[in-house]
RNA sequence: GGGUCGCUAGCUCAGCGGUAGAGCACUCGGCUUUUAACCGAUUGGUCCUGGGUUCGAAUCCCAGGCGACCCA
């Protein structure tokens, strides 16, 4: 533990003795033969299931079934001769009935001053244990009456406003473990974050996907377009990359002969910090071979409204006060009708890049200068100009094939590929296509990038030799995608920053001085 | 990258040129039915940092730090 002036934002004097007064507790504690930092405390049951077990005792009854829990002190309530603690553990909260003559008759030998201890050495936010039996007091609550407590953990340092809580945003962030203690809701987003991730997990392997996990150092960053974060090795004495994602990997398994494979892995990408990117973050990839983009849509609807079911009990969810049903099946669009009904423009009939550009002046897009193909120039409109409306669960389909180099080129329909995108509230949640399994037309891809990339795209990737070897020696048919978990978390936790689905979002550090 | 707003006690905030405040928490005293307990008393500050203006700056100006939101 580093010294008071370390601790940012913390003003030494008041604190100090607000911790000042706790290490004497604790001495107090150690006088009296009581370990501040016990080692273990038997827990027979927890605060949630008491209050199911017994939401039907009625008020002033008592039964005499001995319990024994452990928690945080969150409130304390202190009278002469009777105290009232909140005790919260992990699956929620209890009140504490402590009487004097009961708590001093079970503790006689070991403390005969326990009760006056109670009140003397315990302050809100230590871990208390103790053993008891049920009673529902005379106002109604719920409540352990305590015989026998032990201090297991002293709290040196107190917790933020029992009423305000904690608010300052920085803070919530930054001391994660304050933010959990006191506010419920952050709570249950990362539970519901833990559902949503072994909710996807089950689903893939009970379809018999099997999850691999691929290299994260990579020599080549490839299956995006998105800045790596770069390191160096230095044994080998070269640059790696952290993987932007887990795409080509995932893809050589497929042509090794795993016909179902996916990974759940986090995805670093050197780009700005918003409330909807953070540089790390977590993706499930999944290939499947033999099926392509159809199935695919198919198998993301019935995923996302699995898990909705599973972890919030409904199809209908509310994010941002903003009303969305889940209910397969959803809308599916191609990007040229969706743009053609926002804006009339039909972008089909753009033979040049020079028309395109003509026709969308009136549009004021910023970065057109920068769109070097009709494709890019149509996904640009998209993005600018109609996909914040999308908030009903939307399939986005059939993109330019400029923007999508490793998508296999669509059936029937010429310049697009065979890929869609889900758009939820607004935000992309889901990309997948059917895989470019064409290795001649893989490279001629790549080649672009490479040209991009050479002119100081720094977005753009090079040529993948590895992964264009390994499709030379036959990939099947097969479909892939990609879900940003951290965004389906945000909508399906109803939470408006991705800072608040990750548990320990990238912050600056605050300034030493 | 640009703009707007914020940063004052452990927490939540007020004060906006003239002695740094409130509620809660903390400390002490009282209290056997509280649940934001109550009653009484006492504490607690590098007003984010550094410059500047001024007789005087938490307050006005400049620069910086961190954050939030909006735009790109």
């Amino acid at each position: 533990m580093s010294s008071d002036s370390n601790r940012p934002g913390q003003s030494a004097s008041s604190l100090d003795e607000i911790r000042a007064a706790r290490l004497q507790k604790v001495d107090d504690l150690k006088q009296l033969g009581l370990n501040p930092f016990a080692y273990r405390w038997d827990v027979t049951a927890n605060t949630a299931d008491l209050q199911a077990t017994y939401a039907d005792l009625a008020a002033g009854e008592e039964v005499e079934v001995e319990v024994a829990l452990a928690g945080r002190i969150v409130a304390r309530r202190v009278f002469g001769k009777l105290a009232f603690f909140s005790l919260q553990d992990e699956s929620g909260l209890i009140q504490l009935y402590l009487e004097k003559a009961t708590i001093q008759e079970h503790m006689a030998a070991t403390d005969e001053n326990a009760f006056e201890h109670l009140k003397q050495l315990t302050d809100v936010g230590d871990i208390l244990g103790v053993r008891g039996t049920i009673k529902r007091t005379e106002k109604g609550e719920l409540s352990v009456k305590v015989q026998e407590y032990a201090m297991l953990t002293k709290a040196l340092l107190p917790l933020p406003d029992k009423w305000h809580g904690l608010t300052d945003v920085a803070k919530r962030y930054r001391q994660r473990y304050l933010d959990l203690i006191v506010n419920p809701t952050a709570r249950d987003t990362f539970r519901k974050r833990a559902l949503i991730t072994t909710g996807i997990r089950r689903y893939l392997e009970d379809r018999g996907f099997l999850e691999i996990e691929t290299p994260v150092l990579q020599s080549e960053a490839g299956g995006a377009e998105a800045r790596p974060f770069t390191t160096y090795h230095n044994t080998l004495e070269m640059d790696l990359y952290l993987r932007i994602a887990t795409e080509l990997h995932l893809k050589r398994l497929v042509v090794g002969g795993f016909e179902r494979v996916f990974e759940i892995g986090r995805i670093f990408r050197n780009e700005g910090v918003s409330t909807r990117h953070n540089p790390e973050f977590t993706s499930v990839e999944f290939y499947q071979a033999y099926a392509d983009y159809y199935d695919f849509m198919d198998l993301t609807e019935d995923l996302v409204a699995t898990l909705a079911k599973d972890v919030l009990g409904t199809l209908k969810i509310t994010y941002q006060g903003i009303d969305i049903d889940l209910t397969p099946p959803w809308t599916r669009v191609t990007m040229h009708d969706l743009v053609r009904e926002h804006t009339g423009l039909d972008f089909h009939q753009f033979s040049t890049l020079e028309a395109a550009k003509a026709a969308v002046q009136d549009l004021k897009l910023h970065g057109v200068e920068d769109c070097d193909s009709v494709g890019k120039l149509l996904n640009e409109v998209f993005e600018q100009k109609i996909e914040t409306t999308l908030i009903q669960p939307t399939f986005l389909i059939d993109h330019p094939v400029e923007i999508s180099p490793l998508s296999k080129p669509h059936r029937s329909k010429p310049g697009v590929v065979e890929r869609f995108e889900l758009f939820v509230a607004g935000r992309e949640i889901a990309n997948g296509f059917s895989e470019l399994t064409d290795p001649i037309d893989q490279r001629h891809r790549f080649e672009l990038q490479a040209a991009r990339k050479a002119a100081g795209d720094l977005e753009a990737t090079g040529v993948d030799e590895d992964f264009l070897t390994a499709l030379e020696h036959g990939m099947p048919p097969t479909c892939g995608e990609g879900i940003g978990i951290d965004r389906l978390v945000m909508l399906l936790t109803d939470s408006p920053s991705i800072r608040d689905v990750i548990a320990f979002p990238l912050l600056k550090p605050e300034r030493e001085d």
